[in-house]
DNA sequence: AGACTCATGTAATAGCCCTTCACATGGGAC
DNA sequence: GTCCCATGTGAAGGGCTATTACATGAGTCT
């Protein structure tokens, strides 16, 4: 592999070191030089792949919306074999990849600038959105006809609560604050009580 | 004022410079020698006021989730005239918070660490969620007498879904993405809906 | 095969930041 | 009026970012 002048493969070595990095000492603490160390580079290297640090990292965060979306759209499983548990399949999803991910969820929510300077970041992010949307459509169909609430409003309202419990309180790290139950629990009890105000019901 | 040898308040002129820089260029961008240029002072002086560039930053969060508090306290003021809309108020006063004080907001949830090595930070954070916390205890006395459910879940929940609109949506910057709908309405509409779920509603 | 070319990597460098050290200053206590 | 110590300065080491001129060698063309 990478053992001659030439790496072969840096572009791709630059992003697990950054993970490996950002897993390990955060977003901020992350470095272009050393990254380039851990691929056995020359500080210099790293900027014949990416104009500067940032667009490394969001490669990064764009290469995380890519599994967050597939890891996703894996749960909703296209709402089978029920909706309703369908949805809870896909909240804990994405606690999951929060946890298991840190360093993808790091630089996909807590970088700084996202979606700023690339489209390509923001569209990915559109498409894993989409999935939570799609997931909203399927389930206010199980709403009473006649009051049928905003899709859009609803996919918004499980991705803030959704978004808020991982962020809050779904970190490996035992992250920002101590509650007494898991996020997993926390979100189950969240969704089945914001449903429920919709009238919506597991259907059986 | 600062205007000899000594400065004076250097403290204060530091939060102040950190408050300023950080809402311009973000946590990541703010730097401690520029806030000594921004005070007058050279590099070393902050370094006689706080051990490194973290602890100044710990210490604005600080005074943000005392600000936090402040502002959510007052929009609660004390559950009156009705707990219902108190609590709409108190969302309101989240969201706003995050808008109008971006700087404070950032230092307090978007910084590395926060409440590792600073049990002060931590703890004026917990009086902060004490907030919401008591007033999730007034609300769920409005639940039906045979299905209360507990006031610390319903705080989370609310909580949860509040900052996760806040970090999503209500960023003064346009933030994060575009939604058809204001923060506010977004959360009002939830919050609506999650307490109907309880069976919670507005007393006349 | 031999020569060429261009993507990829290196070395050196300038500028900035963090942090620490020895040293300077002067406000307040006595 | 002296002295002390909190507060500020200047200089310096080490690290990171980013740029520039130069080096290497893999693939291509003849």
């Amino acid at each position: 592999m990478g053992r001659g002048y030439h790496h072969g493969n840096l572009k791709e070595a630059l992003v697990r070191a950054a993970l490996d990095l950002i897993g390990e000492k955060g977003v901020g603490g992350f470095t272009f030089a050393d990254a380039a160390r851990m691929a056995g580079v020359s500080p210099a290297a790293p900027y014949r792949h990416y104009r500067d640090r940032d667009e490394l990292l969001s490669d990064v965060a764009k290469r995380g919306f890519e599994t967050f979306e597939a890891a996703l759209s894996r749960a909703w499983n296209d709402g089978k074999p029920e909706p309703f548990e369908a949805m809870e399949r896909l909240g804990r999803a994405y606690l999951d990849f929060a946890r298991s991910e840190p360093a993808y969820y790091s630089a996909m929510f807590e970088a700084g600038t996202p979606t700023d300077g690339s489209p390509e970041l923001r569209e990915v992010g559109d498409r894993a959105f989409a999935v939570l949307r799609s997931a909203a459509e399927r389930l206010v169909e199980l709403a009473p006809k006649d009051s049928r609430p905003p899709a859009l409003m609803v996919a918004l309202h499980i991705w803030s609560m959704t978004h808020g419990i991982a962020s809050l309180f779904g970190r490996a790290d035992g992250g920002r604050r101590k509650v007494p139950m898991s996020a997993e629990d926390l979100l189950e009890a969240g969704m089945l009580v914001y449903l429920q105000g919709l009238g919506i019901e597991r259907k059986r």
